[in-house]
RNA sequence: GCGGGUGUGGUGGAAUUGGUAGACACGCCAGACUUAGGAUCUGGUGCCGUAAGGUGUGGGGGUUCGAGUCCCUUCACCCGCACCA
């Protein structure tokens, strides 16, 4: 009768593997729901027991819903582009596919070993050519479409070809770069190259020149959200700043649609802020500032605050400003030149970290106030950020604190318009309430009025108009590196033309090194084969390049998350060799139910894939908007690291308890080198870091003792703790379970194994319900109320916390409801057999052992969730607290259907009454039915 | 600085609508049992107190018959953004 889980387990996940009972059916007239993980990258260290946690949670809901009769769409894929594979690759010169390989099957193992209800006939990798082919395919739609701002809609670039034939792009309102108009005839005109660079500006995927986070030491170019305080988050390696031309992605015309689109998912709130602040859309005015003496030229700012607009005592432009170079004075060039130079140098990190001290100088010009044509000295100062708005503001020191620090150190006017706060001259009053004074018409005006008053006059006098600025910037969508997918472009005369899509994919070639040329050019420059024989339609030898039939290929390659920006679409239609994904299949399936992985994406996968979503739909391959609409978020899983302290500038180590004043400093150590606790085994720590195999250890009696410390569980930290120790020491259903019981799913926790002998014992407690006398035995009488009674509320219980996501509570109700049957020694089939097929989706092994031994033919996956019966939920009898002033004093029990009058009268009979009550009087007694009585003294 | 989140026993946590705070589990204490099994069973366990009782959800204040839950204020920690005009 024992519970012999490793052997069920055994046999329940091979029954899985070979029935392929989890298969999503493509045709089916059951609903959908589609259940999906954020697939993983498959790193060296494998699984640790922080990466379940999200798989787990959606395996039991896609398991609850089976139940339900839905027809659950389960898959898991591999985000198998990366660069620790290629780090690898470059070390070592193996392939990274080799790496990759083993690394799958190592995670593979590991997964099926935890039971989950994956589709495995829908794997897919990010690497495989037939997967990036449409990765590839994508990026040629994006490349061969516009954005139609009166549509708000992507359209083909042949339908903006015609309109040019028809009527140039006059007017057209396209998102692009502001471009020289030009009519019918001008476009016809054009020649080729002319044509396609015009082309260019308005294309979804375009080149341009970009001022790019430049990493030397990982010899590439990084995203703003893969940089962390400057550094790489990969490798903390230090970032320049460095202009490139690149690949980009025209996300920001999007930005809209992203931002509005949040109000239709429920995600969590958290997620969505952090989305909404890093699209950072903001309401104000672009106005035009005319220059002194430079009739033609004008300073354009962007501003928030048009309220202020009385308030401008100067112009700052962002060193990068167009129009430094024309409007400083000969006497000032050289100290702006000076300025330029330097703010050139400092890295992004020295600009971000002295941001108390502005830098500046004055160029010599001066801007004329648009009201009150007073003559505005003009800056330049790198606290200005050129990619933001129009890179110049008009600076009201008065009202901002930035420009009032700025205002301070240049000895430069600070004018009031606003009334309210200290006195300005001290410092800044920023707050968006008061009113305007010192402001000809705006003045009486609240800030609120003031700012649409001020709006409407500029564009009333033809001095700038409203304007909606967004802090989101174009993707940079090149990477100068090897292991990602190919770029699908070749260059003809210095024209970027896509692959003819038929010739998809474009595949990896292969190379001799992993790394970048002598030159600095991305790895695949060393390609002999990558060339692009426009009449052949196929890849040839370079040497072939003449520039009238074959041309050179782009050598950088996609960014991460190209391929996780669809990869949920096809999951899909996995195998559809003719499209990315079949219409019918996709109207069936639509988009994800239930999302499941780290907040850690928020503004990197979670907003690229919904760009792309939306994309897909402006061209009709997807018919939904939002690719993910509902998703959870798992808190991270802290682990326990331990680390050892060496005395300063020296080889020797000291055990933790002897620290005094002496300077240390703490290394991390694998957490397995401890024994007893805290105490570190010195010969293990030798055999794992030869480098110290010399070093001194001071001691304590002999022993030495680490400090420890609850920080994030990752490989680098060396804290991890794999799952597979513990399925073989408890099973993955205790693992399971165990990780749920936890505590909330969203909820950041450290790990500790203290309580999984909780669960585990609790799994034999359940086991041995179905057991009699060392038998498997089931009565198939009918139970008793009791039992039934304790069947029905644990049936509800957990259909109400699953939808809520409240696995740990579920879990409980179980154990309760183990508890109170086994103290009953009820063995009904009636109640057993649907707790077996609740308690399915949390522990599936033992559950399918028990159906089975039950009697039944197929699988416990499919049996229809049992319904609870009002009827048992009621309680006959109802104790009430007795609350005197709110303070409970002692406990009484009447029938639940005894009226208020009865009850009343019988507690103020009862001889505790008496006691508590005293000699003072009620006031009056507060009945609430089926939960207190309050008496009010 | 801005935005978001979290604070409850020795520990993980529960309390879904303002209604018995600490469910369930770990740990600990006491006991029973013995085919010595990662056993099982019984009882106890927030804190102070022998007890009556008092006290208690980060701190302070408020609303209410009644607050972990609502409001104000304050502190600590975590996450995200950060010269965004």
């Amino acid at each position: 009768m024992n519970y012999l889980f490793r052997e069920i387990e055994k046999r329940w996940q091979k029954y899985w593997k070979s029935s392929q009972i989890f298969k999503g059916e493509t045709h089916s007239k059951k609903p959908k729901c589609y259940v999906l993980d954020m697939f993983p990258y498959p790193s060296g260290a494998g699984l640790h027991v922080g990466h379940p946690l999200g798989y787990i949670a959606s395996d039991i809901y896609a398991r609850y819903q089976r139940s339900q009769g839905y027809n659950v769409l389960h898959p898991m894929g591999f985000d198998s582009f990366g660069l620790p594979a290629e780090q690898y690759a470059i070390q070592t010169g193996q392939h990274p596919n080799v790496t990759n390989e083993t690394n799958i099957q190592r995670y593979k193992e590991q997964l099926e070993e935890l039971g989950f209800s994956f589709d495995w006939s829908r794997e897919l990798r990010t690497s495989d050519p037939s997967y990036y082919r449409w990765t590839q395919w994508i990026f040629l739609q994006l490349f061969n479409s516009w954005y139609d701002q009166s549509l708000s809609k992507a359209r083909s670039i042949d339908e903006i070809i015609k309109i040019f034939e028809k009527q140039g792009n006059l007017k057209i309102k396209a998102s692009g770069d502001k471009i020289e108009p030009f009519n019918a005839d001008q476009w016809s005109g054009f020649p080729w190259k002319r044509k396609n660079e015009i082309l260019q500006n308005y294309r979804l995927a375009f080149r341009s020149e970009t001022i790019v986070n430049w990493c030397p030491a990982l010899g590439t170019i990084l995203s703003n959200d893969e940089i962390k305080e400057g550094k790489s988050e990969r490798g903390g390696h230090t970032v320049y700043q460095k202009k490139m031309t690149q690949w980009s992605m025209r996300i920001t015309t999007y930005a809209e649609r992203l931002l509005k689109g949040l109000d239709q998912i429920q995600w969590p709130e958290a997620l969505k802020e952090t989305q909404r602040n890093w699209i950072g859309k903001s309401f104000g005015a672009k106005i035009s500032f005319s220059i002194l003496d430079k009739p033609s030229l004008n300073i354009e700012v962007f501003t928030t605050r048009p309220d202020t607009i009385f308030g401008v005592s100067f112009m700052v432009l962002a060193p990068e400003h167009s129009l430094i170079g024309e409007i400083s004075t000969s006497e000032e060039k050289k100290s702006v030149e000076e300025y330029l130079q330097a703010s050139k140098k400092r890295s992004e990190r020295e600009r971000l970290a002295d941001t108390k001290s502005l830098s500046g100088v004055f160029i010599g010009a001066y801007a004329l106030h648009p009201f009150t044509k007073e003559k505005l000295p003009v800056y330049v100062s790198d606290y200005i950020l050129a990619g933001y708005g129009t890179g110049a503001v008009m600076a009201v020191p008065a009202h901002d604190e930035r420009d009032h620090r700025f205002a301070k150190k240049f000895e430069l006017k600070i004018k009031r318009v606003i009334h309210g706060g200290d006195d300005v001259q001290k410092q800044a009053y920023e707050a968006k309430e008061g009113q305007c004074i010192h402001s000809d018409f705006l003045n009486g005006l609240n800030v609120k009025e003031a700012i649409l008053k001020a709006i409407e006059k500029i564009e009333e006098k033809k001095l700038g108009q409203r304007m909606i600025n967004y802090r989101l910037r174009d993707a940079v969508f090149s990477r100068q590196r090897y292991w990602g997918e190919p770029i699908p472009i070749y260059y003809k005369k210095g024209i970027a033309l896509g692959i003819p899509q038929e010739n998809l994919p474009l595949c990896l070639p292969d190379i001799d090194k992993y790394l970048p040329t002598e030159k600095g050019e991305p790895p695949l420059q060393r390609a002999a084969y990558w060339a692009w024989d426009e009449k052949g339609q196929k890849i040839v030898s370079n040497e072939l390049i003449d520039d009238k039939n074959v041309f050179p290929l782009e050598t950088s390659t996609m960014p991460g998350w190209a391929g996780s920006s669809w990869y949920f679409l096809r999951y899909m239609d996995p195998e559809n060799k003719d499209a990315l994904i079949n219409s019918k299949v996709e109207a069936y399936w639509q988009n994800v139910d239930l999302y499941v992985g780290g907040s850690e994406h928020a503004t990197g996968h979670l907003l690229y894939s919904r760009f792309w979503h939306k994309f897909l739909k402006d061209q009709g391959y997807v018919s939904t908007e939002e690719p993910f609409k509902k998703l959870i978020n798992q808190g991270m899983i802290l682990g326990d690291s331990a680390f050892i302290a060496r005395l300063e500038k020296s080889q020797d180590f000291i055990s933790v308890d002897l620290i005094k004043d002496q300077k240390t400093q703490q290394i991390h150590v694998d957490i397995h080198l401890l024994k007893n606790g805290n105490e570190l085994d010195i010969e293990k720590l030798k055999e794992w870091r030869p480098e110290y195999a010399q070093a001194k250890f001071i001691m304590k009696d002999g022993k030495f003792f680490c400090k420890r410390k609850v920080e994030k569980m990752s490989k680098s930290k060396y804290n991890v703790i794999n799952p597979d120790e513990i399925c073989k020491q408890y099973g993955a259903d205790t693992l399971r379970m165990y990780e749920m019981f936890l505590g909330p799913i969203d909820q950041t926790k450290p790990w500790n194994i203290r309580g999984i002998s909780g669960i585990h014992q609790f799994l034999r407690k359940f086991w041995r319900l179905f057991y009699t006398k060392e038998r498997f035995y089931v009565e198939s009488t009918p139970p008793s109320y009791e039992a039934l009674k304790i069947l029905h509320r644990t049936v509800k219980k957990i259909k109400e916390d699953i939808p809520r996501f409240s696995f740990n509570t579920s879990i409980s109700a179980f154990m309760i409801a183990v508890n109170e049957l086994n103290a009953i020694k009820c063995n009904n089939r009636e109640v057993l057999e649907p707790l077996v097929i609740i308690i399915a989706p949390f522990a599936p092994h033992i559950a399918e052992e028990l159906w089975m031994r039950l009697g039944h033919k197929n699988s416990v996956s499919f049996a229809p969730i049992p319904e609870y019966n009002e009827r048992y939920l009621m309680e006959e009898m109802i104790e009430y607290p007795i609350m005197f002033n709110g303070k409970l004093r002692f406990k009484m029990n009447f029938p639940s259907e005894i009226d208020e009058e009865n009850i009343k009268k019988t507690i103020l009979k009862h001889p505790q009454t008496e006691k508590y009550l005293g000699k003072r009087n009620i006031i009056k007694i507060i009945f609430i039915s089926k939960k207190i009585v309050n008496i009010v003294l």
